[in-house]
DNA sequence: ACCTGAACACCGTTCAAGT
DNA sequence: ACCTGAACACCGTTCAAGT
């Protein structure tokens, strides 16, 4: 059994079920090895936890730009760098809980100076246009998480109904008054109920805000 | 011993030193009492976590504007909401991990819903804002945190440095070439060095955000 | 160099028993 | 109604011992 068997084992787990699932008795059991064998080859849990993160801090580090024009390559890494981060959600929460998100984003903010020098930027707008990426992609992974993993979602009517009597939530489910007497804004409870294509959303707004910095 | 005697310790634990720290056993030594007394007024220690979480919620339920005008109100909202993420790094976590990201925003999101109708908002414009402020809030929260909690910040050099040199990481401390071959873009390096006040940041560009959308 | 089993300290939790 | 102590199953980790 090797130390990247260990590795690989451990970061399905984690994928899978959560850095929680992760027991070292487990790990052994699913190896089948004993306990004390993973301890020769990763040190000890904490290490190994470690050594996983380090792994995610280096699938970040190969990130890179695609496209032929400044503009497209730097829409290119901010899709790309949402796409990484949405799909390890339980190793970036374990990345920014050893105060490494700092290290995390260093790489792809490197690229993304590199490009907006190549459009011709420099100086606090360069700086500008790094932290509005940023931003926004944080930003949306983010609020897609506030919007409800599928399901789970905000039910509109609570959300306009709290606003009208005045911040009381309804906790039934709605009730026919509830969607009756709701003459409230339909257009605006549709709106919030769906952010109905996040990526899309995500894709106007990067866009939107590279064209407007590189277009000055 | 009470419930709330409890909830209190379990509180402090969690927020000084995160929910790691927060074992029945040391509560219980804690409070002077025997580990099983906590299980009889708490049921267990996730139904202890949930306590906690569901107070955290509660607190969010009270976030109310202050202001005369809706855009003070809006801009009030937004400014509270941040504080409130900041002062509970722990228990926004936990609210997270359950899943009830989407409840923690609910109040505050009804109360923005309000002002903006009340500022003359229908429809998609009043989503749009609704939309836009929370997306600041925890962009802000969030890119503070990537650019890194007070001195463990991102050498501005390395960033830029990286930038010319391809994306490899620098690993050296700032090396005199670094700084004196680094006829690269100071003023870029400078601007990405600081958040010099993510505050003021924020502040920005909320007011920013918010009088453009409710004056077209 | 690599693996094992026994042992230790620490968990969360249950339960019968006390007052 | 409230608290206790003993006991159980499960942790991470160490260490001496094996090959």
């Amino acid at each position: 059994m090797s130390r990247e068997e260990i590795l690989r084992a451990a970061a399905r787990l984690v994928r899978e079920r959560g850095p929680r699932a992760l027991t070292m008795r487990r790990l052994a059991e699913e190896l089948g090895t004993a306990v004390t064998a993973i301890y020769w080859h990763v040190g000890n849990r904490e290490a190994l936890l470690d050594a996983l993160v380090e792994r995610t801090l280096q699938e970040f580090a190969a990130i890179h730009p695609t496209g032929r024009t400044p503009r497209t390559r730097i829409v290119s890494l901010a899709r790309t760098l949402r796409a990484e981060l949405r799909a390890r959600p339980h190793l970036i929460a374990m990345v920014h809980e050893r105060g490494l998100t700092e290290r995390l984003f260093l790489p792809v903010r490197q690229a993304l100076v590199k490009e907006a020098q190549a459009a011709g930027l420099r100086g606090a707008r360069a700086a500008a246009l790094v932290r509005a990426v940023e931003f926004l992609v944080v930003g949306s992974v983010l609020v897609e998480k506030v919007s409800g993993p599928e399901g789970e979602r905000m039910a509109a009517d609570t959300v306009t109904d709290g606003a009208k009597t005045g911040g009381a939530v309804a906790r039934d489910a709605v009730t026919p008054d509830a969607v009756v007497a709701g003459e409230g804004d339909r257009a605006l409870e549709r709106a919030l109920a769906r952010p109905p294509d996040p990526g899309r959303l995500f894709e106007l707004s990067v866009r939107a805000v590279v064209r407007d910095l590189l277009s000055r």
